[in-house]
DNA sequence: TTGTGTTTTACGACCTC
DNA sequence: GAGGTCGTAAAACACAA
């Protein structure tokens, strides 16, 4: 299988992350994580290329701020669906190559970094999973194409050439019998008779006239006197 | 502008440890 | 019980006509 912390690209708007995402390892992550007390992604100074995501971080910043810890009921009821930050999305994409299960300590974490609720991080994390092992089914399903056709190549080649042997040996089988043939049924001579063959070692079912004459002239007698 | 296909976010149901 | 997968709804988005 597959290291599950690749980058496969899936953020696809992100020219940054396009330029980055092949460094795969956790420095990458190490990086991002800001040390000093305040949220890396809080504050207008760290929104840069929003694209058409524009509204969507200060809202989500907003309800981190307003909401608990973790999950708000009301949150998902009240508001509409939103899509996250590029950065944010660059964020997380870097953490899960990183690691791409999600510790409690770890999600919190993200959750406090990106201004979002741990519950979005969760189902980020989800999605993301998802999508990961459906990319890998899809690679998965490549290769086992490839190696399906190249046998069906392999077969076809292998079929064509026994169907070409059995043709050869089935020609060879009728030369060989013609010439059999011919060595038992040597051709006739012109205005020969055909001989007949000898049947001296066959008894004759028939007995000949002089064997009848003999019988008759002798006549059986059963009883004598 | 609008219809349509795709992607992303979010959730419920169910499963596993 | 927490956190996982799976299937799906719906919003957001991309894009051709």
């Amino acid at each position: 299988m597959e290291d599950p912390r690749v980058c496969d690209g899936s953020n696809m708007n992100n020219a940054l992350f396009k330029s980055e995402r092949l460094l795969c390892s956790s420095e990458v992550l190490d990086s991002l994580w800001i040390t000093n007390s305040s949220p890396s992604f809080h504050g207008s100074t760290s929104m840069v290329n929003f694209e058409n995501a524009e509204s969507s971080f200060f809202t989500q910043i907003d309800k981190q701020e307003n909401g608990n810890d973790d999950y708000d009921g009301s949150f998902h009821q009240s508001e509409k669906k939103r899509r996250l930050a590029p950065d944010q999305v660059q964020f997380l994409e870097k953490s899960f190559e990183v690691e791409n299960k999600l510790e409690p300590e770890r999600k919190l974490q993200l959750a406090k970094e990106l201004g979002l609720q741990p519950r979005q991080v969760a189902i980020w994390f989800q999605n993301r999973r998802a999508r990961y092992k459906t990319k890998n089914l899809e690679k998965e399903y490549d290769s086992l194409k490839q190696s399906y056709d190249k046998l069906k190549a392999d077969y076809d080649s292998h079929f064509k050439e026994n169907e070409k042997l059995k043709n050869e040996v089935r020609l060879l089988r009728e030369k060989l019998l013609s010439m059999d043939k011919a060595k038992r049924k040597p051709e006739p001579l012109d205005n020969a008779e055909p001989k007949k063959p000898k049947l001296s070692h066959v008894s004759p079912i028939i007995p000949d006239a002089s064997s009848v004459k003999s019988f008759g002239a002798r006549p059986f007698r059963l009883f004598s006197r």
